[in-house]
Parts: structure tokens; sequence; C-alpha cells
DNA sequence: TAACGATACGGACCCCGGGTCCGTTTAGCA
DNA sequence: TGCTAAACGGACCCGGGGTCCGTATCGTTA
């Protein structure tokens, strides 16, 4: 694989565009409203250039959410705990999940816009993948929970960028306070423990077709 | 509030193009390649008449909705238990979530549109906030219970339109399979009781800013 | 039943945003 | 300094939501 260089005013082009979106996802608060049109004015830069860069509008968000993630990925994989890898699985599936929910509070606009604003479906994306991937796994060694990867959905399904942003913006519930309601629900979840044999809870019918 | 009657060919304008929208979302599998005008088409009607008719295309989904959720909100607000009013908390909320999933399964296409197809949050229609109210009231009376209203959003993110179809659609997981999952995910929020008392758990910083 | 106002119809039209194309410019190498 | 490959940029295209208004239809009154 050559991988040829590129050229300098393409690393300088591309880094305008991805400054520009930063600023401007940041100042309006909708994600929808930011055009990528208006990115690449306020980047000083022609359309064809910010598509050539990035390929869509996908494609710029990711490369935003990538160069904001880095830290974070990189203390989940080989920090220390309560996120590394050393951290036993009780600690630090609530250490992993209070980690992405402040990341989606420290990044509200451009989360909405990743997470929501494409016409595909969210779980597409193999950011999400990832996620689900490792909190599942870690979910899978804490003995007695019933199905690691559903678990694995529903807690992340809890911190999605526009319930955070529902809470966060339109609630106007604190951070703190957010932190400690995802907290308790983790722990309720992660507590429930083994199942008592027998005592499956029946749910009967009612199930609107079958 | 003299309320005239509408105009007969109104209704019946009305009636089909509704009938055709049923029929292209369950054709269809993505509800974002459904186009109004292809609806208006199928019903045998200009585009004015769909506009005029529902206003714009959430205003479509939402009656859509509304005339197939009708048996149900009737079961939930009338009817007899497990899903009625009559039903004891611990029983009513693994029943109406268990309710929810099914009517989401029977309608996958259309609650995808309704929920995730618009712009703007689904964390705004009235429709989740009828349901998260009735949710969290609920919760609210079973004692022990953290957070009844972030309770209620969290199950409620464990049933979005777009992780079921996720989920049905392309893990392939079966109905009572999710169901089951459900059921156990609830159970286990639900079981977690009450925190014993000096047991908060500390979720120790990282919190990517402050 | 004839006539007339109110109501509804329908599709051409507008707007806007994502994405493409290609003639022009520029970096970087010899 | 000259040459080529790479990058530039904005005019352009496309498709979908939503509007407008001249025309057709309803249904009511005389």
């Amino acid at each position: 694989m050559p991988e040829r260089k590129p050229r300098k005013d393409a690393v300088r082009n591309r880094q305008a565009v991805l400054e520009a979106a930063d600023a401007l996802f940041a100042r309006d608060e909708s994600p929808e409203g930011v055009t990528l049109a208006a990115v690449a004015a306020a980047a000083g830069v022609g359309k064809g250039t910010l598509f050539r860069a990035f390929g869509d509008r996908p494609g710029l968000l990711r490369a935003l959410y990538e160069a904001r993630l880095d830290p974070v990925r990189e203390a989940v994989e080989t920090g220390p705990p309560p996120l590394g890898p050393a951290t036993p699985p009780r600690q630090r599936v609530p250490a992993l999940l209070d980690t992405l929910l402040c990341f989606k509070l420290d990044n509200r606009p451009l989360m909405l816009a990743l997470e929501e604003g494409g016409s595909s479906s969210p779980y597409q994306a193999d950011h999400y993948a990832r996620w689900h991937g490792l909190l599942a796994t870690v979910l899978r060694q804490i003995p007695g929970l019933a199905d690691s990867d559903f678990t694995a959905h529903a807690l992340l399904a809890a911190i999605r960028a526009d319930l955070v942003e529902h809470l966060a913006g339109h609630e106007c519930v604190p951070r703190e306070r957010m932190r400690e309601q995802l907290a308790d629900f983790t722990a309720g979840v992660l507590d429930s423990g083994p199942a008592r044999p027998g005592e499956r809870r029946v749910i009967r019918g009612r199930g609107a077709g079958e």
C-alpha cells in the first residue's frame, strides 16, 4: 500500500472544514439547520472540496466524532480503572455508560446530528456497533444477567442523543442529576441478579396480533 | 363551535389516502422511500388534496397511527387487567410495555416513520408524551423506585421503533424472543427494589469535562 | 331543477439541501 | 521554469416537501 501523502492544501482545507463544522454545530442548537454549504462557506472552501474530503454528510459527522472521541476511546481501551479493561465488569459498565453520557452532554449538537440526523438507522453505524459490542462483552462477564445483547441495547438506548437532548435541553435536567438517574437505573438493571428460578413473569397475551 | 360537516368527496378522499398510505408503508420496508407524491398517486388524488387533508407528512403519519392505535388505547384506558387501570402497577408496567412492543412489531414501517422519520425529535410528539405520562404515573405507584420519569423514558427507549426494527429486521430476533427479553429487562428494573440505604454507587469522574 | 356560493380538487410550481461535474488553479517535483 | 497530477470551487442537477390558484364539484336555496 503506497498511500502517497496528500497535498498540503488538502490537509489544510480538511482541517478548516472540520473546525468550521465544529463551530457551526456548537453555535446552532438544531443540527438539521447546519447546511453543508454553510460549513463550506464558513471554512472558506467550495462545496466540492468539502465533499471530496469527507464523502457525504455522515462522513463529515463521523470525522468530527472520531476526533472528539479519541481521548475517551483511549481511556476505555488502555486506560486505568474504572474505564479501562482491568476494571471488574460490575464497576465498568456504569463507568462506561456514565462516560458516554457525559460525552453526549458535552457534544450535544454533534451527537444529535450523528445519531439521529441521518435518514438511515443509527443502529447501522459502526460506532454504535463498537459500543454495543464492548458493553455486551462486559455484561456477559457479570453472572446471572439475562440477555447481554439486549441489555446492552437497552442501556445504550437510555442515553440516546435525542433523549439526552430532550432531558438536558427541554426539561432542563441538570447534568449531575442525569448522571445519578442513569447510575441508579443501571444499578437496578445490574443488581436484578439471577432471576430466582421458577419466578418467570408471564406477560399474558394482549399482543395485538400473533 | 358550529363545525359544519365536511363534503362527501373530502371524506372519501381522506379515506383513500389513508388506505393508500397504509398499503405503501406496508409494502416498502424503508419508510423514507415512501414519498407523499407516491401516496397521493396511489390514492388517485392530487398532492394538494393530500396536504389539505393532513397538513404535512407528520400529520399523515399521526392520522395513520391514531387509527391503528385506537383499540389498544381503549384497552389501556378502560379495559380489563392486565392492561386496564384496575391492574396493580407491578403487573401493569410490563403489560403496557409488552403491548407497545407488539404494536410496534405489527406496524414496523409505520412506527419507524412516525418516530424516527421526522426531522424533529420524537420526544416532542405528544403521543410520546402520553405514553410517558401514563407509564411514569404507574411507575410512581410502585414503592422504592428511584426516578419514575427517567425510568419511564429509559424503558420506552428500550422499545424505540428503530431498535425494534434493527432487532427484528436485521438481527432476525423472533417476536417471542424479543418479548421475553423485554419482560426480563423490565422485571430487572422493577425488582431492583428500594436501594438499600447507604449503598449509593459512586460513579467516579472521568466525565469528559465538568 | 336551475342557479350559485362555498368547498375541494389537482398538478404545475417553488424552495432548499445533498451531491456531482468539469473547466480552472495550484502544489510539488524534475 | 515547466509540467503533470492532484485539488479546487461553484454552477448545476435531482428529488422531495409544501404551496397556489384556476377549475370542477358539492349541496343548498329558490
